[in-house]
DNA sequence: GAGGAGATCGTCT
DNA sequence: GACGATCTCCTCT
């Protein structure tokens, strides 16, 4: 069925999405579109990088401890935006995953961008003009959520299933040619489970690049 | 270009 | 009171 893409930033994906394991949900992550819309200020960035938090009997996950007012969104129902601080400079971005009641979810550790990129180089404070390296702006979680002016106030509990969500994932039709899966990075326990997934090749991953 | 350490604060023990 | 799902800057090569 032929399906009309006049404005891919304008449909959030349903709440089914998520409403799966973490692990699956990831990979379908990957390629599509997260969106930032407050009145006709667009910002649009492709998710290249997540990785899958599984729930309690994930050690490296934040529910690994049970329900705690912090994690409470995870443990909540699907599709929604679990943000926390980090190292006392950061905010990470994740989204939860399954059923109300069971733990999980995935943080989003770096995207393209698409569209806002002044803007996101503003929120970062960084130079506005044509030289600027665009990988600075969203390339890692911490710089993910400063690009797209993500905060806990302003952002935790925030349902991204929602069509009057100023914040959401779309998908405008692309798909990922090649995806990696990779051990998660900046963790010391169960730090050797393959959960981290990325687009093969794609310039905007955090990290080191590949050879 | 690579490697190391500091910044900085909310959350849990 | 310790630590963390990070980033940036500084030093050394």
């Amino acid at each position: 069925m032929a399906r009309t893409q006049a404005d891919p930033f304008r449909t959030p994906l349903r709440r089914g999405f998520y409403d799966r394991d973490p692990r699956k949900v990831s990979r379908e992550l990957l390629g599509k579109v997260l969106v930032r819309r407050e009145g006709r200020r667009l910002l649009a960035a492709r998710v290249v990088e997540v990785e899958a938090y599984l729930g309690e009997d994930d050690p490296a996950a934040h529910s690994a401890a049970g329900r705690t007012t912090r994690n409470a969104v995870l443990f909540g129902p699907p599709g929604y935006a679990y943000v926390y601080f980090i190292y006392g400079n950061h905010y990470c971005l994740n989204v939860s995953c399954l059923p109300d009641g069971v733990a999980g979810g995935i943080l989003f550790r770096a995207a393209e961008p698409m569209l806002g990129i002044d803007e996101m180089a503003r929120a970062r404070n960084l130079p506005v003009d044509g030289t600027r390296d665009l990988r600075k702006l969203t390339s890692g979680p911490g710089r993910l959520a400063e690009a797209f002016g993500i905060t806990r106030n302003r952002d935790n509990g925030k349902d991204l299933a929602s069509s009057r969500s100023d914040l959401f994932l779309a998908d405008d039709g692309y798909r990922a040619s090649r995806i990696l899966v990779t051990p998660r990075i900046g963790i010391t326990k169960a730090a050797d489970r393959p959960l981290r997934y990325v687009i093969a090749g794609n310039a905007f991953v955090s990290g080191k690049k590949p050879a």
